[in-house]
DNA sequence: CGCGGGTTCCAACAAAAGTTAAGGACGCCG
DNA sequence: CGGCGTCCTTAACTTTTGTTGGAACCCGCG
């Protein structure tokens, strides 16, 4: 794979949300990094674990999660390419949650060597970087009130808009239509809600014409019902790096 | 008051959690604060407001909160002595969440111009900061967790654990019994449920021998079934820096 | 000292969500 | 092509939590 297209979605997404500039890009382009494939369903970091690198997603779907003593676990946040879900073990070095693959994907590897000398080298990718896991924790936040405040249908319809905002970043949203590959399990999992309550949730939304869910692909059919539910307000996502 | 009563909570807390050096000190001595008293109960950064300068806790309890649409009000975090709750506000200009007084406070203000002065002079400095960030997102995790997955009673000893370890970092927990200077219909914004329900939640707490809540201050009566009952463990504080 | 406001506490009822169980759809693989 | 496993779907029932409304309590203040 050739080193732009492992890069592409990361320069695309720095560039809105904090105004790089070229001669940070060729740095970044410049940055070794090692890309493995991993299949579906698979942990990638886990929870107690030391981490030794950072994990770029170059391809596919991940989430981050927390499991209970229960067995119960809790999915704190959904990942797409062009994002490094594990900045945070540079200076957290053993891991409080697990990261891990929703889909197939190609995942890029740097080692926390590499990005320690980067940002000697260059303080302002550095306060970049430190801006992304300011962005993380404001989207926690936002976890935080959806979970806590929210009914479940508005949690759901949140996260959607969320994850599309997202990936409309990174030019992935056709037409209000976009993908969302978990299964009812794993959207329980992200809402603090039941499979089974899940389920009904997601056919109230589809009887009642506002999106549509199958297939791990969220189809829109009533924008304006749907913002309305999912209380969404995007300030959270820092995408303005000028405000 | 002396520039050392102002500052001491703060420099316990990086000894512990980032191991800091007698020179950081002795820079984070010489930094200029403003102080100034606030009333219980008071906001101190709003939601969508732009800031120029973080706010040091130098006495009394703060608390982060989002407030949705419908008017329900999420608390994301209790602040103590010696935290910094809007250091986030460096990168992220505009405010996406509420700062406020829980008591009377003491609080000191930097700016964020002195801030910036100062990583460019301490890099390494900045990389405590930084590690502090983190540990905030950290914590924002466990919230979702809490919030998320487990029931009532649970969330309540698991908020009132996580609060009592950090007290006693700087210092404030005697024999088990600390303050948690919360109306019952802030607990129950904390913990995503309402206050009668809170309510319900503490009654039962206290008729099961576990822990007594009253003015603001609890009282573990039977440390044991309080710590199963949390599903606690402080790892995701990351107090040891070493780690 | 009594008044008033904010808590705390509680009961009765309603709504939301969890549990259990089971049938059906769908895709994968032998 | 048939069997198997995963996921989706639904129903019936239970539990938890929310809602409403009101009484008791505490405390600061006039």
């Amino acid at each position: 794979m050739p080193s732009d297209t492992i890069r592409a979605a990361l320069v695309r997404r720095l560039r809105i949300s904090s105004g790089i500039s070229e001669e940070d890009v060729r740095e970044i382009e410049a940055l070794p990094i090692a890309v493995r494939q991993y299949p579906a369903e698979t942990p990638v970091v886990r929870d107690g674990e030391r981490a030794t690198e950072c994990c770029l997603i170059v391809e596919g779907f991940c989430a981050r999660s927390k499991t209970i003593a229960s067995g119960k676990r809790q999915i704190l946040s959904l990942h797409i390419p062009g994002e490094i879900p594990d900045l945070m073990s540079l200076f957290l070095h053993v891991m409080d949650h697990e990261l891990s693959t929703l889909t197939a994907c190609t995942l890029g590897f740097i080692s926390h060597d590499t990005l320690r000398r980067l940002h000697q080298r260059r303080p302002v990718v550095a306060e970049m970087f430190w801006r992304d896991t300011l962005i993380d924790a404001a989207m926690f936040r936002e976890w935080i009130v959806n979970v806590g405040q929210r009914p479940a249908p508005a949690r759901l319809a949140h996260v959607m808009i969320e994850l599309r905002e997202r990936l409309r970043v990174i030019g992935r949203v056709d037409d209000e239509n976009f993908e969302m590959p978990l299964t009812q399990e794993q959207i329980g999992e992200a809402l603090g809600i039941t499979a089974v309550h899940a389920n009904r949730v997601i056919k109230q939304l589809r009887q009642d014409g506002i999106v549509e869910f199958q297939r791990g692909r969220v189809t829109v059919l009533d924008e304006a019902r749907f913002l309305e539910l999912a209380d969404f307000d995007g300030r959270y996502l820092h995408q303005s790096p000028t405000l």
